[in-house]
RNA sequence: GGGCCGUUAGCUCAACUAGGCAGAGCAACUGACUCUUAAUCAGUAGGUUGAAGGUUCGAUUCCUUCACGGCCCA
């Protein structure tokens, strides 16, 4: 036992006596055969007592709180599926029975077989013919009423966060929920789910840093997967003509309420399909994903009201820069004028950017925050999106969109690029961003580049950042929020 | 990385402004109580004030460094 206050001490030789009375602390062949849940829904529309001799439920749970009356004792448990009062009387339990019962303790685990009947305040109650105790707990739960409040404790120690705040439940079963509503929903439409490696050798997909590690059997270098972007492709090649896959990425950036080191990203892939097609199927999915899960399509996403009834709106990377950000339509291609704006308004940019990243760190800055409704922004220049189909229209331009709502990033799709010599190009460019300083930028990947001349045919990808989207939907202003275990410093005590 | 704020009993918080015996509620323990809902009543116990150092007769309080966390900025 690592630091023993005097409830733990206490609770300990409490847990010693009973064992030493012949009680089990930890025994496993309880058999449950009801939860709370299906108890209470057997009770709607009763009105007199459950005889408590015909009916009897056996069910088990966590003791989360116990008001006792000298012979005679309620208490609130919980299991997975809900809190119920029961009331444990000695005259219907037996005396040998109840004087084990005094010896539970708040947060203790217990078998319990009984009817149902209603106080004198109207409330179902299980009576209690016998109570067992399942698990004993040595240490003491958080306060009743305030509960566990303190962040860094709720994140380090989740499970008691869990036990202590039915909102916090509530967010992870959302979570949940979502992201099988997103399979339902990919899997309909004749996806199929795949799993690619989460170690590669040459990190890709995505511009960000990756996390590097080492296989000694192997001798080699890995990288954790910034995206599974270029895996899912060869998918795509190979005849999988719609995949999608729900899992880890890792980057190596800061932390802060947006960023955790790893989060969920959906990523899907549809052959013959544009990214326009993917902007309606995304309204599709994620309204039928609030619709399914929060029975809504308006949202309140920290006080600010968000419809999301279609169509949403989309406006180019320029409209929305001139519109919204300020910015005159004759400086969109003026790297100079570009740099001078943005030190105007206080935005530093890195000397060795080329004007599409100084376009994005622009429109982060103006524009991002402006974006509540969803609105998907359309045409991204070509050398920030290394991975995109060029524009018909200007081949300096994209085919590739980028979802905000409450002023978040949430999702980034676009047509896919299979010509594998514009590929190459690109690629090429990249690495030699690199080689000017850009650490993100895109290394060389020769097998993707072969994978592209077996030909794939022409696709349109999207990601969707799961945490994101969980975020908005539960009200959340942090990711640690929306994750169980989000990145701690380790503490040492 | 920078700024601001925080860390006190198992939990939630006082005491810090202006240095002077570290307190309350809940939880725990003892007793009373067979329909409670933060049950009630009487009593008891519980502290390396995040860590180290400094100033001082005296530090939870002031100063320095460090650790961890939160928010904002990069």
């Amino acid at each position: 036992m690592i630091k023993t206050s005097d409830v733990i001490q206490k609770r300990w030789l409490k847990a010693k006596e009973l064992s030493k009375a012949g009680v089990e602390l930890y025994p496993n062949d309880f058999k449950v055969l009801h939860d709370i849940g299906t108890i209470k829904k057997r009770l709607e529309g009763y009105n007199k007592d459950v005889s408590e001799e015909k009916t009897v439920f056996v069910v088990a749970g966590r003791i989360l709180a116990i008001r006792r009356f000298g012979k005679a004792a309620f208490l609130r448990f919980m299991d997975r599926t809900g809190e119920l009062q029961a009331y444990v009387k000695e005259d219907r339990v037996g005396s040998e029975a109840y004087k084990l019962f005094k010896q539970f303790d708040i947060g203790d685990f217990v078998g319990i077989e009984g009817g149902m009947f209603k106080t004198r305040t109207g409330e179902w109650t299980l009576l209690v013919d016998s109570i067992r105790l399942l698990c004993k707990a040595i240490r003491p739960l958080p306060e009743k009423f305030h509960g566990l409040k303190d962040t860094e404790k709720r994140y380090r120690q989740r499970y008691l966060d869990l036990i202590m705040n039915p909102d916090v439940r509530s967010i992870f079963l959302i979570r949940s929920q979502v992201i099988q509503t997103i399979r339902d929903f990919l899997r309909e439409r004749d996806f199929i789910e795949v799993e690619t490696p989460m170690m590669h050798p040459i990190p890709g997909g995505a511009e960000a840093s990756p996390f590097k590690t080492y296989h000694n059997a192997l001798g080699m270098e890995l990288y954790l997967r910034v995206a599974p972007e270029l895996y899912l492709k060869r998918l795509v090649i190979g005849g999988f003509e719609r995949v999608f896959e729900i899992n880890r990425c890792f980057r190596n950036e800061g932390v802060s309420t947006q960023h955790n080191p790893e989060f969920t990203m959906l990523e899907f892939y549809q052959a013959y399909a544009t990214y326009e097609e993917l902007m309606a199927l995304t309204e599709d999915m994620f309204l039928f994903v609030t619709e399914k899960v929060l029975n809504t399509n308006t949202l309140t996403y920290q006080g600010v009201d968000i419809d999301l009834k279609r169509p949403w709106r989309r406006m180019s990377l320029k409209s929305a820069l001139s519109e919204l950000g300020g910015l005159e339509d004759s400086l969109f291609n003026d790297r100079k004028g570009l740099l001078e704006f943005a030190e105007s308004k206080g935005i530093r940019i890195r000397k060795t950017h080329r004007i599409g990243k100084i376009l994005t760190k622009i429109f982060d800055a103006l524009v991002e925050p402006k974006l509540i409704e969803p609105t998907f922004i359309t045409d991204y220049p070509v050398d920030i999106s290394p991975l995109s189909r060029r524009s018909d229209k200007d081949q300096e331009l994209t085919e590739r969109f980028e979802l905000f709502i409450a002023g978040k990033e949430i999702a980034n799709g676009f047509s896919e690029l299979n010509d594998p010599e514009d590929q190459r190009g690109r690629f090429l460019q990249q690495v030699a961003d690199r080689e000017a300083g850009d650490e993100e930028a895109h290394l060389m990947d020769e097998d993707y580049i072969r994978a592209l001349e077996y030909g794939m045919p022409p696709t349109a990808g999207e990601g969707v950042g799961i945490d994101r989207l969980v975020m908005l939907l539960t009200d959340t202003p942090s990711i640690r929020e929306v994750i169980l275990f989000p990145h701690l410093r380790t503490v040492t005590d």
